[in-house]
Formats: C-alpha cells, structure tokens, sequence
DNA sequence: ACAAACCAGACGACTGGTCATATATTTTCT
DNA sequence: AGAAAATATATGACCAGTCGTCTGGTTTGT
C-alpha cells in the first residue's frame, strides 16, 4: 500500500468515526480532515466531493465487514446455525460501542436514500451483500439437515437482516441491551427450532 | 383550536414532511417556512429552536399514529392477533408513500440519537409508546388463548417492533415492497401459528 | 528541470438565530 | 360604546459563523 493510499485509508478510517455518530449533514469536511489530523485543502487531491468520500467509507465498512464474515460464516468446522447465532452474538461487542454510532450503513440508509442517489444505490448494495451471506449460510444449513423451515431461505434472511437493523437502529435510542436480548431469544423461535 | 395553534399545526404538518425526507441536518429553518409558506422570522414565534421543532414534530407523528392505533390495536370486535396482522399490512399503505421518507421516528432515531439528548430521549419514548401498544395486543391474545408463546409478550413485543423498524429502514434504500413481504410472511411463524 | 502531489486561504452561498419595527388584538378608562 | 393605552404577534433585514468547493502557489520526488 503505498503512501499516498495509507493516508486515503486514514482519511477514510477517522472521517467514517466522525460520520457514523454525527451523520452524514452533521459532519463537515472540516470535522473529517481534523479527526484524521490532515490540512483542509488535502481533502479533495482523495476524494472529488463529500458524497465521494461517503460512498468509499460505505464500500470501506462492507469490505471490512465482508473480511470478517468470511472468517465466520464461512467457518465450515463449525455448524452453520451456530455459526449464524455466534455472528450476531459476535456483533453485540461491535454494538456496545454501537450503542454510539451504530451500523454506519444502517445510518446513511436512513439519512441520505432520499437525498442521494448514488449513496442509496451503495447501500442497497451492501445491504445486498449482507443479506447474501446470511442466505449463504442457511442454504447450508438445510443442506446439512439442520434448518428445514417451509420459508425460502432468501426471505428468511431477508427478515433476519432488516430485524437485525432494526434492533441495533433501536439500541441508538434506548441505550441498553434489551433490544438484543430480545432479537437473540427470538432468533433460534425463528430457525424453527421446534420443541 | 386558535389561530395560532392552526398556523403552528400547519408549520409542524409542512415542516415534517420535508424532514421526513431530507433529514434533521440536511433540513433548513427557511426549507420549513418556505414549504409552509410562512415568513421566516414568524419561525421562532412558535419554535424555541430547531430542535424544539423536532421534538414538537415527533410529538405530533406519534400523536397521529397513536389514534390510528386506538382505531385498530385497541378494537375489540377483531381477534387480536389479527389486528395486529392488520396493523402492519395497513402501515404497509403508509410506507408506500414511506418507500420515500420511511418512518420519522426511526430516521430522527439513527440520525440524531448520538447528537441530541433531547430528540434522542423523546424518540426512546415514542419508540416504547408504539411497543407498549403491541405488547398489549400480545397480551390480550395469551388471555384468549390464541397466542401460546413460551416467549415474554414484552420481548415479543420489542422484537416484532424492532423487525418492523428494520423493515420500514430497508425499504428506503431498496424502493421494493420484498423487504415488506418477507416481514409478513415471518410474523405468523413468530407467533407461534404451529402446523 | 519537470510533473505530480499537496495544501493555505479564499469563494460565495447558506446556516441557525436575533431584533427593531410594524401590525393586530386585548384591556383599560372615560 | 368608543378612544386610548398596553400587550402580543408578525416579519424581513441582518448577524456572525460555517458550509462544500476551488484556485493557485509551494513542496516533493524523480
């Protein structure tokens, strides 16, 4: 990684910190170009504007997220719906300090799909990619027997992502774990664990 | 209902709708006026603030929603599981229009949980207003035996609230109505309709 | 010596908020 | 009842500050 890339990735590493609590409106290039500790002027010789810089932060999360799905989902030495369990166990350390800021994707959804086009159709694309490994994961689950849910497995993980969203969206606003707990004891109802 | 109270209803009704969409930051006090086509320093004759409007505005949406809700949740002519069925497909009519816009409540929520105390500690109230509602539908289901969950109607509640929020979120980024569909296909299988 | 990368400072537009003034409305006094 | 005084409401020009972006000279690397 060269020079000039190292500190693009800087850039993206304290401006996406700024951008996740204060939102996209709430931060001005300013704040990102003094949490990364650069001059002002710097800021466009890496990006061409601020929604530039949004959609690469975006495309930075999911890449990262993605590196650590396929250390996860992806582990074939451990069940599939343990391993899907453990990968929204494993997100609550993310959440506890995602009780501040929360899903960085889940905030620009929210905030810019009506506003910018280009940063909707990069959500929707990594919402996409998220929703895709999950599915990834209970088609092997049913392969391998363990889940045998009448629902597609497309919809099931469709359903469990938003959900998912959604509870960690609430955790912004209440502060505390309940919203979790309540997602982690509805989650094995959901995979049909049948009594 | 005054004159007065008529002209600020009327400024909080056009305001929110440009709020809804573009935000609380990407929102202007002179995108209000103008929307509500009110002169800009009448403004700060009904509001204290900004963020006093946001909080006023958040009022006023879960004011609307809660005599939506007395009419539905609250009939006792319907089976209450299926007014609860009945309260999230109605709100899928709300959503159509809410492909653009969503729910505001959740967009304040992600948008400026981490940045006001104020809109943040009102939107955990209208958020827990909406749950209690559907807690105590769930409730009234146990009584009449149609719902049998092994699972507290309280985390019920939260997790079917949260699901939809995550839902609603979705739909704004993908413009689709699948997000949608998936929630209503799950919800039966939640509460519990065993084959 | 040359090109590419860098960055201080400046740009005009716009921000949330204020305020003096102007217009209604209400109260008081005759 | 009607005039006058007092109070409340309305409003657009204006404030200091910030916004995203750009320019044009300086530094760096070859």
């Amino acid at each position: 990684m060269s020079k000039r890339e190292l500190k693009k990735d800087h850039l993206l590493d304290a401006g996406l910190q700024v951008m996740a609590t204060r939102g996209y409106n709430g931060t001005s290039i300013k704040d990102i170009v003094d949490a990364a500790d650069v001059p002002k002027g710097s800021f466009y010789t890496y990006f061409k504007s601020k929604e530039d810089f949004a959609v690469e932060a975006l495309e930075k999360v999911t890449e990262e997220r993605i590196q650590h799905n396929r250390h996860l989902l992806g582990n074939r030495s451990i069940p599939p719906l343990e391993r899907l369990n453990r990968f929204f166990i494993d997100n609550i350390g993310e959440c506890d300090q995602g009780i501040k800021g929360g899903c960085f994707i889940g905030n620009m959804c929210q905030e810019m799909s009506d506003s910018s086009e280009v940063i909707r159709l990069k959500v929707r694309q990594m919402l996409r990619n998220n929703t895709q490994a999950i599915e990834d994961v209970l088609e092997e689950a049913r392969l391998d027997g363990s889940l045998n849910s009448p629902i597609a497995s497309a919809v099931l993980a469709e359903f469990l992502f938003n959900a998912w969203e959604g509870t960690l969206m609430r955790m912004k606003a209440s502060k505390c774990r309940e919203p979790m707990n309540a997602f982690l004891m509805l989650l094995p109802e959901i995979l049909g664990n049948r009594a």
